[in-house]
DNA sequence: TCTGGGGTCCTAGGACCC
DNA sequence: TCTGGGGTCCTAGGACCC
């Protein structure tokens, strides 16, 4: 048995929690650069905000309604996270992290102590507690199930945020009433296929012939359909698989058109990644470079590109990112272009150097690990930072965040003050 | 003016090897 | 005249997730 536990609206949730004030007001959060909406609580719902829409557009309305908008904070959301996540785990011993704000649980035995659902109440009842968070409860036989039991609970306010499913009817009678794409595995694109076939409810996809669902579609479908058939296809993962890849990219405040901007930014993203991949304890070989126009200018001229450099030993040196880093970029860089987003791609990481060539001596840097250790620890004790030249200083083209909440939980200057009177 | 960022897995097809 | 079969590895692209 598992159990899917997902916080309600996180983001908005968050910032609401230290901002009382808030409380019945419509509240939403925007993306990075405050370009579109992509969170929205209960009463910005009601308003008919749609997710992914641009700020610029849904502007009149949320100032119509007197709408709380932040900009994307998500310094506070990771430490809020975390927080919610240590709260189930020392209820729930097995857990896997499947995002900022959802866990998987593996419940099995559980029920010999209480039922599911007096287990989804308490976990409900001391995430509140100390977190302020709301949360929902989904308890099935697979992941898949336990996901789908999840949206129910959220769906429907009469099962006070937990369902738990154990029966093959209930769950059938759950089935019948949704749609194809509440699936999870199941997105847009195959519920339109799906759709086309005559699969409209999940129940129909349920009883789709495998076969077919492998032929038609992939594998992936298939393992989907044997999930709800109660069948395990993917278990829990308690340890996270070390990652295989890492992505620093951002979209640009301000178009950038100057080459000495772009490699600000390339050597910004670039930093960012080195410390990313030293954090994971990892090494990387491969590391790439895009850039792009906005797709949506569409009276500008549109160019994108990418270049890819391969080290010759695994590193984890800053400065070797950053030169790769720069050397692809001055493959791909053209003027004249007005670029809307950049990125540093790491690809091919390993666990430490591995087997080192005839010519490694020359490529290593003496004393690397402990000038990367020395720089991290400052940059994390947070009293000052060391940076890069190459990075610059306050660039024009750095992220639009107008409307940022402070860090209530990681600044000192930002912890919340009660007046007592 | 203004439209997010960071991941995973799978498949098809080409290059290459013996 | 006639030009194999089986395998691996890599890459690009598509689909999905939050």
């Amino acid at each position: 048995m598992f159990a899917l536990i997902d916080v309600n609206g996180m983001y908005c949730a968050c910032e609401q929690a230290f901002r009382p004030d808030l409380a019945g007001r419509p509240v939403v959060v925007l993306s990075n650069n405050d370009g579109a909406i992509v969170a929205r609580n209960r009463e910005a719902k009601a308003l008919g905000l749609k997710m992914a829409e641009p700020y610029f557009k849904a502007r009149p309305v949320l100032e119509r309604n007197n709408v709380a908008v932040f900009s994307s904070n998500y310094t506070l959301y990771a430490s809020m996270s975390a927080r919610f996540a240590s709260v189930v785990e020392a209820l729930a011993p097995r857990t896997e992290i499947y995002s900022i704000d959802e866990l998987f649980c593996d419940v099995r035995g559980l029920q010999t102590a209480m039922t599911f659902d007096a287990f989804g109440r308490q976990l409900r009842d001391e995430v509140q507690l100390q977190t302020t968070l709301t949360c929902g409860v989904g308890v099935a036989a697979t992941k898949t199930l336990a996901k789908l039991c999840n949206h129910a609970a959220k769906t429907w306010p009469a099962t006070g945020g937990v369902v738990a499913l154990t029966e093959r009817h209930r769950l059938e009678k759950l089935m019948h009433i949704l749609p194809v794409e509440e699936v999870w595995g199941v997105g847009r694109r195959i519920g339109k296929s799906l759709n086309a076939m005559g699969v409209r409810t999940v129940l129909d996809l349920c009883r789709m012939d495998t076969r077919l669902a492998r032929r038609q579609f992939s594998v992936v479908l298939e393992r989907t359909i044997r999930e709800l058939r109660g069948e395990i296809c993917f278990g829990l993962e308690e340890d996270a698989e070390p990652k295989q890849q890492l992505v620093v990219s951002r979209s640009f405040g301000e178009r950038v058109t100057q080459l000495q901007d772009m490699q600000q930014a390339v050597t910004g993203y670039a930093v960012r990644a080195a410390e990313k991949l030293r954090q994971e304890k990892r090494y990387v070989r491969v590391v790439s470079v895009f850039v792009r126009t906005s797709p949506y200018a569409t009276g500008d001229i549109q160019y994108g590109n990418q270049a890819t450099e391969t080290l010759i030993v695994p590193s984890q040196d800053t400065r070797d990112i950053v030169e790769a880093a720069q050397r692809a970029l001055s493959r791909i860089w053209r003027d004249g272009i007005r670029y809307a987003k950049a990125g540093v791609m790491l690809c091919d990481l390993r666990d430490r150097h591995a087997q080192l060539d005839l010519f490694s001596d020359n490529a290593m840097r003496s004393g690397s690990d402990s000038l990367m250790q020395t720089i991290d620890k400052i940059n994390r004790e947070g009293k000052s930072r060391i940076f890069y030249a190459g990075e610059g200083i306050s660039p024009d083209f750095a992220m639009r965040r107008r409307l940022l909440s402070p860090s209530y939980m990681t600044s000192w200057k930002d912890i919340p003050v009660a007046v007592v009177r």
